[in-house]
DNA sequence: TTGTAAGCGTTATCAG
DNA sequence: CTGATAACGCTTACAA
């Protein structure tokens, strides 16, 4: 019966003597190492349980040279946080855990020297980079400081460096192709072409090529409006301004559920009924694609399973001497709700209508 | 021009010589102590500067005691991930690395062993709590083993912890008394009693207290519905029964964002317009309730101010001696939206019409 | 299979 | 104001 009233502070030296053993044994047995006899084993765990010891971390991280710890770099700068980029802390905290690391979360802006530190710190044994920008600068960073990372997004280029992304280009594509195959020709597109210029991330620029190639392969008119953000407000406002220049639009894409819910408001505002007058789809999450009224017809955007899976990469890559690099570029999909349909003026619509 | 290739592994010896002086005026100088010449100061930070050195956090943590670290515990055992939780995430993320502090996230769900580990292991300086129950565990554990700690919620008795919480059960009659203001007597509800009554989480508890106060204190028939989980399906189909029962229901209540969107698109599938035939009111983050169609007047509850000041609370108690319990109980607020009215048998709304 | 002992990179105490 | 030097608790050769 241990007395002493707070922090008793036992170490590997007390679970030795208690055990009658030496440390070096303790360790052994600690590590999982293989050359210890069972019966010394089974008696030094059950001191461990019965005392309930835990080895000290720092003096861990000291001697064996690794801290246990994954750390998912998220600079907010650029980014307003919602359930998109929750799942994708969640899918990777989970993985993590799972293989018994521990979880830090950044979410400030780092400098160069910072991002040396945090590794050099001893800190992190490694790291999961977003918000990769097409000429981003931390992955060369990392990879010369020989610390392991993995990428969920990519750059132009990315010979060396493992990453798991989506194909924005396709999705939005899809998306598209879609529409046309429904009938559309007169479609609208929320996007940030600016934001794709200026900050250079990946998604932005990729969704707007997909837009482009699209435009450019079906034949179709280009209509689109920049939005500075992917906001309600922001969807709101541009797919009004959109649709008085053009009233002829039986179409809307953009890439993110609330402009999408932006979009809905404004058509409701115009008497226009979605899908029947008009019709809606988005790159969303599946959470977010059925909060909205209607659900949305949406390109699934998995972010849980994609943090997830980058986590099991980075572990993957720590528990290898070798670093082979591993690139995953998602196939979108498409789910069918209920914010799609053929466009008004369409055979098959004025058959329903008459039929 | 330092040579090499990869990993030099700076330490504060290397420091020390190049800047000569003893690791001791380094170790003063890094610690921030007073007594440093200042001239010596300059130069053992320019050195520091010059070859990027940063202290092994390993060795600091065995010799210091502290990790610096800071361990936000969710176990998600009974709940779903939504905007909700993420703001609490991001708000305690953002104060705590405001504070040079690191920020662990837990979501695995743990037992008392590896609760203490945590802390004994000297992984992390302090824990925030959440999830917390009525007969919650975890505070005492922690408080008798000298961990400090902050809750976000509270148990049902809290000597001597330290929280930060919303009055939910308040919360709820401001529901109720702005209904009843506007009109309404005849009002549904949509809760979780039972869960309340089994894993006694704190809110689900005095939500439904507040219930029974609103409906004893202005006398309104009890109408109420318990709901699995806070879903949109739970409540779309909840909501239908409960309408079918009683025809007569002229708005409901209910504690989450996507709940309310369940009940609007219910009363929509049977007719009902939202707010013109019936009013909608939940308790809700900003950014949910801006989401909804139509939005939604609400109670707001501010996750993200909530982790801030929690890890703020938390940051103040490490670096205090004693430790100063600090209880703090937040005043709901009402945002009105669109989604609340008179009800359509109301004088006023007669007048509206005729007028 | 087990034990001895030398670090790991800091901080802290105590002289100077 | 500065410098030795002893912890801190663990891992890991190397010996036995």
């Amino acid at each position: 019966m241990a007395s002493s009233s707070s922090s008793d502070a036992l170490t590997i030296a007390d679970i030795a003597r208690l055990a009658q053993v030496s440390v070096s044994t303790v360790s052994r047995i600690l590590n999982g190492k293989p050359d210890v006899a069972e019966a010394t084993r089974q008696r030094v765990l059950e001191v461990m349980e019965r005392t309930g010891y835990t080895p000290h971390s720092g003096a861990q991280q000291l001697a064996g040279g690794k801290s246990s710890v994954i750390t998912l770099l998220f600079p907010m700068d650029h980014a307003e946080f919602t359930q998109f980029e929750l799942d994708f802390f969640i899918g990777a905290a989970s993985a993590v855990s799972k293989h018994h690391y521990f979880f830090n979360l950044m979410t400030e802006p780092m400098e160069a020297a910072d991002l040396l530190n945090l590794y050099r710190s001893g800190r992190t044994d490694g790291v999961i980079l977003m918000q990769i920008r097409l000429d981003d600068w931390r992955p060369a960073l990392l990879h010369e400081n020989g610390c392991p990372f993995v990428m969920i997004g990519r750059c132009a280029e990315n010979d060396g460096y493992s990453y798991i992304d989506m194909d924005f280009e396709r999705a939005m594509f899809m998306a598209f192709e879609n529409l046309v195959e429904l009938g559309h020709q007169q479609i609208g597109f929320l996007g940030r072409p600016g934001w794709m210029r200026t900050a250079q991330f990946g998604p932005a620029a990729r969704l707007w090529a997909g837009y482009q190639r699209a435009c450019a392969q079906f034949n179709l008119p280009l209509h689109y409006r920049e939005v500075e953000q992917l906001t309600v407000q922001d969807g709101y406002t541009a797919t009004l301004e959109l649709l008085d220049e053009q009233p002829g639009l039986t179409a809307f894409a953009t890439v993110h559920g609330a402009s999408a819910n932006g979009v809905i408001r404004a058509l409701r505002e115009r008497g226009r009924k979605v899908p029947r007058d008009c019709s809606v789809i988005a790159l969303a999450t599946n959470k977010i694609a059925q909060l909205v009224t209607p659900p949305l017809t949406h390109i699934n955007f998995p972010s849980d399973a994609i943090g997830f899976q980058a986590a099991q990469m980075l572990v993957r890559l720590l528990n290898t001497r070798a670093d082979p690099v591993e690139q995953v570029l998602l196939e979108p999909t498409l789910t069918l709700r209920d914010s799609t349909a053929v466009p008004p003026d369409h055979p098959l619509f004025t058959m329903r209508q008459t039929g």
